[in-house]
DNA sequence: CAGGTTGCTTAAGTTACTGAAACAACCATG
DNA sequence: CATGGTTGTTTCAGTAACTTAAGCAACCTG
């Protein structure tokens, strides 16, 4: 470590290639995403949600905290699964106000096929080495560590 | 290395956690662009409208290109950005058909803003030494080369 | 100059989102 | 146990981002 803060105030070369870097890795990710789920006819949204419900039903409320977004908004995208078949609303035994959201058979399938075509992430990493990724995963860390 | 295409085929923990980091930090920086954006009152799309002609006038149709969207939505985004006074059409004098998008004064001003309030993959990094930075530069490095 | 191509816009339609208002069911408290 | 506030969901109205198809003007080429 040279000096402390100075990175935060006018960042060097080394510092601004990451974010460069970091800025390219962000928008490879995303469209990468969007085109996986495209390829099983979804919208990035719904196939985020999809997702979420492939693991455990939940109630609208938990999925609109999730998915940082509005209940009402969540309303509209498990309605259009739903239209598809990929998502069925049931009722909360415990709670008559609460629905739950959840996959059904055929939505867990296109969940598990749109998991195993998501693979930019993945396959990038197989040219690491251990160390390398190793190294990377401490770095990740610490930046996602820092600013929680 | 250890086996060489392993990691693709059924990916060890290592490379999971890895996944899920990248994930998280995709999905870090991505919420703190819209949040900048917003707090200069702009979506995301308009911000990166913006920035890119904040370094420089584009015709609708390469502004296209760079933003990897239809035209048609181009006319939309500079229409509201610029019935706010931050960019503004100009005529192409080598070609009548092309219209130039250029920012306004006022729309650089803005621009400078908000990149100076994107702060997310900076500040992060400050708290990382000089080495894990290389470190990192090296593997994200790999990762944007290996599938470009 | 006729005809195809290129650049931009308009129009129509979808999705994602938000905030406000409505409604039912829950859960106090007096 | 009634009253009243809170919570979970939906509906509604409105905006932004996007797409495709169609239109129009200017370009270019034979």
């Amino acid at each position: 470590m040279t000096a402390p803060h100075e990175t935060a105030r006018r960042p060097d070369a080394l510092t601004l290639e990451v974010v460069e870097l970091v800025g390219e890795v962000v928008a490879r990710f995303h469209a990468d995403y969007e085109k996986a789920a495209a390829e099983h006819a979804l919208t990035g949204a719904q196939a985020r949600l999809l997702s979420l419900l492939s693991l455990e039903p939940l109630p609208m409320r938990k999925l609109a905290r999730r998915l940082k977004c509005e209940p009402s908004n969540v309303t509209g995208l498990v309605d259009r699964l739903e239209a598809r078949g990929l998502v069925e609303r049931r009722p909360d035994p415990a709670d008559r106000r609460v629905k739950l959201a959840a996959a059904t058979q055929e939505g867990r399938r296109v969940a598990r096929s749109l998991r195993e075509s998501l693979r930019f992430a993945r396959e990038p990493l197989a040219g690491l080495s251990e160390g390398e990724r190793v190294a990377l995963r401490d770095a990740l860390r610490r930046m996602v560590g820092a600013d929680g």
